[in-house]
DNA sequence: GCAAGGTC
């Protein structure tokens, strides 16, 4: 029996079909699948089974020294239980083994990883390897017939990552969280690629910081270029000759502005000096990699987890292909006219498609980087229907199709015109852009396409100025990093790879680093980048990857080995950790002081103190004095969720604002010394008999206020009697006059915006909410534009229907969904009314 | 419970 081997399910599959001519059955064995046909079999894997790890004995964060786990050894451990086992049973029946793993060096390696379990129970069957660079009947078959041996000297290089990267990870890692007793969920992490990435974050939220905006002025005026039946007004803009003669716009003191403003608004004309006329090509877009993906789904709106995901989902329905690439060139067994033939007919894209069928040459562009393992990202012939997928992955489907007809279309010509006029020594210039030929844009409206209008004029011309406009500016400080910009940013680098980006991003928010989109760096993230910077340098630098990757090419050429560049590594962190040692102390109190400015609320009203967000022994949340044990001032927080300190501040006592993070309970608490004072003012309100405790013991219902902001309707005999029901945590509650004739209780009214709500009698309600509960559903689905995905981001920032859409802050909501943007929410709330 | 890299 020969055994074939792949990295994942899904090339097991396509392997299996065309070697066996579509005659290959799946069995399912273990959760996995093995594809059968004659004598042959094949399993897929699920990229690395196995994974490197210390011995369970340096499983102990406080029982070893972090030091200690530089020359620690390094064992391989299944991951893949499964996956592992049923390969061992079907290896130890193999008289052939064939690894057709992917074609890179993840792969070679994930292929060594195979070779190795194999040769665990079979220590004569001969093991091939087979590359090929894409999944079709040609290569594929080609490569089966010439067979070579695996590439060890590359997955040694591979290997030499996953050591470094492992014995830096985690002696770092350990060494800052035990240093900052920072244990269990909340560790501090470090690693060669989030680090970096998180540098980069960082430094530029100093930039920021540091930034000192400069005053200075633009200047405009309308011009009217009149003929006998039309007259067109159009903007220009002054500008002038810096020392380096270029063209600028920005004055920087406020004399000369007004001065430029005082001649161009008491003008009557300016003279046209100069037209200048040019076409300009705008050539398609290259074909998808995973980065330009993420950008243009960013463009949209989707975060990039969010892109990816979706991406995924429709590359395991069969409707485009691999999401995971860097390649940026279209393999050769790629027929971009069959691919449109399929889409012609189609009923949303069968019409773009023939326009692009009737073009002459159907040559695709072509990005920088051309790769062997996957091609780029485009559309399979197989077409779902608009219904078979929610509007999310619509919307990326769309995109991904429109991507590919892009690369098959004309280019684009755009009409620039100039125009500079005098008015006097001061210059003016317009410059209008149309586009003459729209090109790619045409299937592909992802890209501004909006035109500026100037009419034409000759040299010599006078114009009208009808008015003249100054404009006071400051220089801005540079943005912050969005998602994709960051992915970016680390692909130029060279950190990361094009499977694990977007999840290093995640990892940050995980960690506690980040909060918000744009991702925000916390204190803690300053204090880690700051430690590192002094003490561990190359770990936060792109030079680590660098070097990493220059060792690897070494390996993989066999001009070094895999323990000579993994000991010299080893041998750099022991300097690393000499230094470390004696600032411990510096550096845990630098940490400390970090997470504590993160829980930091403002100053203690009975001590010298500042508050801090703080957690009890029972997990739950309060705020406490930092004066502790001296000062024991607290204050309650709500039940639900996680907290989150805002940057909003409390007028009256200088403390800032809580949100309260808890999925689709989300809600901002507000200042929880207000809260709780308000709860002092309000008096317990008896609305009735408890029907606890009522006859027995004479308890009343009430309506209660707690400090913690929440209030409920419970009985006046608390802690001996604990009925309760619950009221909103918003608006006015007013009591009336009819009385629900099941439970005698009072019908509630609440008043919060303009419509009041008739909550009614609160035990009929709490019934009522309960069974509505167990039902579930939103209708926000209807809306065009929300998916199931996105229906679920939504609610968990407490958006379940269309009203909550309606009546909430944009901002607010943008800030807290991955991947919602201020505008995509307006459109939905446009859409809504 | 640490990293980064595969894949789902």
């Amino acid at each position: 029996m020969e055994l074939i081997i792949t990295e994942k399910d899904n090339a097991a599959r396509r392997i299996a079909d065309i070697l066996s001519g579509e005659s290959a059955e799946a069995e399912r064995k273990n959760g996995v699948n093995v594809y059968k046909w004659g004598g042959r079999r094949c399993i897929g894997l699920s990229g690395h089974v196995v994974g490197v790890d210390f011995p369970d004995e340096y499983n102990d964060w406080r029982d070893v020294e972090p030091v200690e786990l530089i020359d620690a050894p390094i064992e391989k451990k299944a991951t893949k239980e499964n996956i592992v086992s049923t390969l061992r049973v079907l290896a130890r029946k193999a008289d052939t083994v064939t690894i057709a793993t992917d074609y890179d060096r993840e792969g070679e390696l994930i292929g060594k990883e195979a070779w190795e379990l194999v040769r665990d129970v079979n220590d004569e069957v001969p093991i091939r390897r087979v590359r090929f660079s894409s999944i079709t009947e040609n290569e594929v078959t080609d490569a089966f017939e010439n067979p070579d041996d695996l590439d060890f000297d590359l997955a040694a290089a591979g290997e030499a990552r996953q050591e470094i990267d492992l014995i830096w990870g985690a002696a770092l890692t350990r060494f800052l969280s035990l240093s900052s007793r920072q244990l269990g969920d909340d560790f501090i992490s470090v690693g060669r690629v989030q680090s970096p990435t998180l540098k980069l974050i960082v430094d530029r939220e100093r930039e920021i910081e540091a930034f000192d905006p400069e005053d200075y002025w633009e200047l405009f005026a309308d011009l009217l270029k009149e003929t006998d039946d039309e007259t067109t007004e159009f903007e220009s803009q002054y500008f002038y000759r810096d020392e380096d003669d270029n063209e600028a716009e920005r004055v920087w003191d406020e004399e000369t502005a007004e001065a430029v403003f005082e001649a161009l608004d008491s003008a009557a004309a300016a003279t046209v000096e100069r037209v200048n006329r040019r076409t300009r090509t705008d050539d398609p877009p290259a074909p998808f990699n995973t980065t330009q993906f993420i950008r243009a789904a960013g463009s949209l709106g989707y975060s990039a987890q969010q892109a990816m995901s979706i991406a995924e989902d429709l590359y395991t329905a069969g409707y485009m292909t691999y999401p995971r690439t860097d390649n940026t060139v279209y393999p050769d067994d790629l027929d971009p006219e069959e691919l449109l033939d399929a889409f012609s007919g189609d009923y949303h894209f069968g019409d773009d498609a023939d326009d692009l069928l009737d073009l002459d040459d159907l040559e695709p562009t072509e990005g920088d980087e051309e790769t062997t393992d996957h091609p780029p990202i485009h559309p399979t012939e197989d077409i779902p229907t608009k219904g078979e997928l929610s509007d999310d992955e619509w919307e990326i489907y769309e995109l991904v199709v429109r991507r590919f007809f892009a690369t098959v279309a004309e280019s684009a010509t755009w009409e620039h015109l100039k125009v500079v006029a005098g008015v006097d020594e001061h210059k003016l210039k317009s410059n209008g852009k149309r586009l003459v030929k729209e090109g790619y844009h045409a299937v592909y409206p992802y890209f501004n396409t909006s035109e500026n209008y100037v009419p034409d004029v000759t040299e010599g011309e006078e114009l009208a100025v009808t008015e003249a406009r100054i404009e006071d500016k400051q220089t801005q400080p540079p943005r912050r990093y969005g998602q994709s910009r960051l992915i970016e940013t680390m692909e130029k680098m060279g950190i990361g790879t094009k499977s694990t980006r977007h999840n290093t991003i995640e990892k940050l928010y995980d960690r506690g680093y980040v909060e918000g989109d744009p991702p925000r760096p916390t204190q803690l993230a300053d204090a880690v980048v700051t430690a590192a910077e002094e003490f561990a340098e190359l770990v936060v630098s792109e030079e680590m990857t660098r070097e990493l990757e220059e060792d690897m090419t070494a390996i993989a050429e066999g001009e070094a080995d895999l323990s000579e560049v993994a000991d010299e590594s080893r041998e750099y962190l022991q300097q690393v950790f000499d230094e470390l040692r004696d600032s411990r102390e510096e550096v845990a109190d630098l940490l400390q002081e970090s997470l504590k400015a993160d829980k930091k609320l403002g100053p203690c009203p009975e001590s010298d103190h500042e508050l801090l967000v703080r957690q009890s022994r029972n997990g739950s949340y309060f705020v406490g004095c930092d004066g502790y044990p001296d000062c024991e001032y607290t204050l309650p927080l709500p039940n639900t969720g996680k907290p989150l300190i805002l940057d909003e501040e409390c007028e009256d006592h200088g403390l800032r604002h809580v949100k309260m993070l808890a999925g689709r309970q989300t809600f901002v608490h507000g200042c929880p010394l207000c809260k709780a004072e308000e709860a002092e003012e309000q008096e317990d309100e008896v609305i009735g008999v408890c029907p606890d405790c009522g006859e027995e013991h004479g308890g009343e219902l009430a309506i209660k206020h707690l400090q913690n902001g929440s209030r409920l309707v419970g009985c006046t005999r608390y802690p001996d009697c604990d009925y309760s029901l619950p009221l909103p945590r918003r608006g006015d509650i007013e009591v009336t006059d009819e009385r629900c004739e099941e439970h005698d209780l009072p019908e509630l009214v609440v008043h919060n915006g303009d419509e009041p709500w008739e909550l009614g009698c609160p035990i009929c309600n709490y019934r009522e909410f309960q069974a509505r509960e167990s039902e579930s559903g939103s209708d926000l689905e209807s809306l065009d534009g929300i998916g199931s995905k996105t229906a679920e981001k939504l609610s968990e920032a407490g958006i379940e229907s269309i009203d909550d859409l309606k009546s909430a802050e944009v901002e607010t909501v943008a800030s807290e969904v991955q991947g919602v943007s201020e505008d995509r929410l307006r459109g939905w709330q446009a859409k809504a009314d």
